[in-house]
DNA sequence: AATCACATTGTAACCGTTTGCAGTTATGCA
DNA sequence: TGCATAACTGCAAACGGTTACAATGTGATT
């Protein structure tokens, strides 16, 4: 048994009045005797009316859904991201479509494909690599996208994000003052600009400050996870490394798991800083040295600037830099 | 300058046909020439026509789209459910509204209301409290709804499950059998129904079998963060257990490193089990031991099953039990 | 009492598809 | 060749709202 749905119809004959006037009570129109509001509300009361959004949307080409592109929702980095991103959101009243890309280009694209035609009114977009089937995606949407925690150095998206090679190159030279002549930086492909562009670029300058040269075997790429980074442990060794920077927390405890396991104590024999300061760098022991990083903020601002785009509001900036800290532990000295 | 959206009537004008093919071609729907088709689909490639999903779901009454209220992304153990959801979902060609509700009672509600007004096509829902107001929303809905890792034993909705009594219950009655008088179970609130009358009785069964009288006192209520296991280090050691049983691998993990950090030697002074199996189980020192559930299976099978109730099939199983396990790691002997 | 501005309400044209039904054309078979 | 049947295709009515625009009602003003 179909139960049967109700719609402005029902409620305006039954408030007898014309469904204009149920569509302005429910929008909160102004104009509105508020006799006729209240008659209006107490139909939509007692019938259980509920507006279908789809027609809504239809209607007035605004779905209040945005779009959210993540890689993988199981990586914390992202899903804190996600978590700013949905809670400011919700406090606009948009709801979000997460859509899993796995940094995958296809899939990306279809996503993307798949986000434009439901009409979305705005996507946020989180992802590693940036490529040019997406960028001609971006280019082709009709609605605003923003970047949270990703970069493009090519096309000129709105972004939120920190200053990933300061950031880097700040730890790099922690460790380098600490007296180490052979830091590795362990990072995911660099194939991905946040990494090649950015990331190691910071690396490469704080070698260069401190006057040490650039030595491609102590650039170690996993693919962010705890196992590639326990893997990397005993290539960090075979390079001869004494120290690292390490771009994601959950290959960081590999690392140090790897190491620890390998009989080599960190901070005494080898120091680690890691870049997200998630929960996982104090569950580990030693604890992280860690990069700090507003990650629900970079997720929150995003969300916000997109707010302002779908409203046509002017950006005072259009690439967001949120400032990024350090945090000192027990994996270095 | 907007830009123009295409509609299927541009298309239709273009290829001398009328609409109501163009749809068809769009659909795949076998009653069309071979010759109008591709002709139709030439006009499709050269206008870069993408079908509107909003006009499509208020036309066919079906979005494609399905809701997931989740307590929060964040959480790894809810976020591995998502993914699972989500692969399955997209494997159907699903899209997924995700709602983070907290747990709270008036977000779930709220929650709930946006996504069936969305006229999701049907919902998974994954929290540990369902009270009566889910309930009634719940039965008011016009779609299935299936829970995830969540049970009501009150309410008949579709589920996907593992046993958690029996799960608990063996877990508890493996550190009574390595002579533990006193084993501690640390929970979540016991206001949550999964935790009260499901997992706390398969601890209590436990209890029961071995002879052992119950201790209020062993039973320490967190709220499923790191932080408070850590803090529940020091109850327990109070209550002074040899033993927990932890319902969440950041509790435990809290926990393990509270009671390590008090020079509690983990596991000849203490043993440890965990529940979820997840990274951290791995991360931390020692390993932990845990019981070991198929999470991603539950949110996949759970989204099967929704599959199965959007297309009207019978279900052969309405309350499906995945079978969990054990790994023996370094938190017990 | 006539007039005018403004507050309120109703009318009806979309929004972009899907889909039942009817019409048209092609095919198979006696 | 004639006709039933099948394969295509088009027509037009939904789907459930929003929103210009028109219409009406109201009290104030002169």
């Amino acid at each position: 048994m179909e139960k049967q749905t109700i719609t402005i119809y029902d409620v305006a004959r039954e408030a007898k009045v014309s469904m204009a006037t149920v569509s302005r009570v429910v929008n909160g129109n102004a104009n509105v005797k508020q006799e006729t509001k209240e008659k209006v509300e107490a139909v939509i009361e007692r019938l259980g009316y509920r507006p279908n959004a789809v027609a809504r949307g239809l209607a007035s080409r605004r779905t209040t859904t945005i779009g959210v592109v993540i890689p993988d929702v199981t990586d914390h980095y992202f899903a804190e991201l996600a978590r700013g991103i949905d809670d400011v959101a919700a406090m606009y009243h948009y709801q979000i479509i997460l859509a899993n890309s796995d940094e995958s280009d296809t899939k990306e694209l279809q996503v993307l494909e798949n986000l434009l035609s439901k009409q979305v009114d705005g996507i946020v977009f989180m992802g590693n690599l940036i490529d040019d089937g997406i960028r001609k995606e971006f280019a082709r949407a009709d609605v605003p996208i923003v970047l949270a925690g990703s970069v493009d150095h090519v096309s000129e998206q709105p972004s939120v994000n920190i200053d990933y090679t300061t950031a880097i190159g700040e730890a790099t030279t922690k460790l380098l003052k600490n007296g180490h002549k052979r830091v590795a930086f362990v990072t995911g492909s660099l194939d991905h600009g946040i990494n090649r562009e950015f990331k190691l670029k910071g690396y490469m300058n704080a070698l260069a400050v401190a006057g040490v040269d650039y030595d491609e075997s102590l650039v170690l790429q996993g693919d962010y996870d705890y196992q590639s980074g326990y893997q990397i442990a005993a290539l960090v060794q075979d390079a001869k490394a004494t120290a690292a920077v390490v771009v994601n927390d959950e290959m960081a405890a590999g690392l140090l798991n790897g190491l620890t396991d390998a009989g080599v104590n960190v901070p005494d024999d080898f120091e680690l800083i890691t870049n997200n300061n998630s929960k996982i760098a104090v569950m580990t022991r030693p604890q992280m040295s860690s990069i700090t990083q507003p990650i629900y903020d970079l997720g929150a601002v995003a969300m916000r600037m997109l707010t302002k785009l779908m409203n046509h509001e002017e950006l005072a900036v259009k690439n967001i830099i949120l400032p990024h800290g350090y945090i000192d532990r027990d994996s270095t000295k």
